[in-house]
DNA sequence: TATTGTTATACTCTATAACTATA
DNA sequence: TATAGTTATAGAGTATAACAATA
């Protein structure tokens, strides 16, 4: 594996180091641009006045999109287990962000909604990610931008259905290990 | 936010979730394209019958690329915490993949090198890995494949050089995670 | 029997602080 | 004083197994 020309890209962001092997793969360079993406959100919740880690970030925006969706689903949907599910969801209905409310069809199912509170926070908090991305990943035109989120769809949609979650590494896919 | 036409585009992968306010933001989209590469991953590594996590084989393709790399480059290229690269390495060291060699000129530093078992065990993992992405990602194109690389070189390229880790959302950016 | 959701628990990984030894 | 690397340790997050209630 020679050196290549372009130091952008074939080097680690930090350190300037030769990728070798791990430059084709996908899993390497997703951890690698998650350290990035996971900074600003750091940043933007902090900014927000917003104490949500990223994975209720995301369910709180997804029950909200999603009224009355069920947690079984939103756990196949994030690859976390089911007793995860009830963790994550235990914290945020505790903070009054979301509702478990109870099916009059199916007795065993909890709906799940969002109260006003949680919909406003999850308004305010994606509404400062997404400027505090724009801004973090200026290097990027808004058409990359456009083909980036549309790849990225497609590689999650080349998930297999028997979806188990594993942890992406951390930055070398952070174990690259993820998102 | 009005649901659009394309479901392939504004639904999460499993459970055909709208993503409502997650759809344009990044980290979130890293993080469900994670749980895909994860998967990947984790069944070329079996497959290869290779017991090693996806930092594990990150550290040890780095390592090998660059002889005499110091822990500490690593651990900010990877952005893990110098105690836990030590854990890392003490695993890949115990397991007679990597080795610490002893600097002539500064005698704090531990030049990192692969031993032949370890580069081997990379060369192959990372051959299987490409494989089965290859496999896995084949919605998308050659192109396609390239474009997605590079886009995601620059998003890392475009990290804080004060770069803290934090783990990506489990699909959702787990915590979404994540990404 | 299968599904929804939960509890209990052990384990893995992570981060912080403090320390050694060199420079 | 600053850097390379380590130890010790507490905490966060995860997964597994087993269970309750309902379908």
């Amino acid at each position: 594996m020679k050196p290549r020309t372009d130091p952008i890209l074939d080097t680690t962001p930090a350190g300037r180091l030769d990728e070798g092997l791990m430059g084709p793969i996908v899993g390497y360079q997703l951890a690698q641009a998650a350290v990035t993406t996971n900074q600003v959100f750091a940043a933007a919740a902090l900014s927000a006045d917003v104490d949500l880690r990223q994975v209720e970030f995301t369910i709180l925006a997804l029950v909200d999109a999603n009224p009355d969706l069920l947690a079984t689903t939103l756990a196949r949907a994030l690859a976390v287990t089911p007793p995860n599910i009830t963790m994550w969801l235990d914290r945020l209905e505790a903070r009054g962000l979301v509702e478990r409310v109870r099916s009059a069809t199916d007795r065993r199912a909890q709906p799940l909604r969002t109260t006003p509170a949680g919909a406003a926070t999850v308004a305010r908090l994606a509404q400062r990610v997404a400027e505090a991305e724009q801004a973090a990943l200026g290097g990027l035109s808004p058409g990359e931008r456009a083909m980036l989120l549309e790849l990225l769809h497609k590689v999650a949609h080349c998930r297999s259905r028997t979806a188990r979650s594993r942890r992406v590494q951390p930055a070398a896919g952070p174990a690259a290990g993820t998102a």
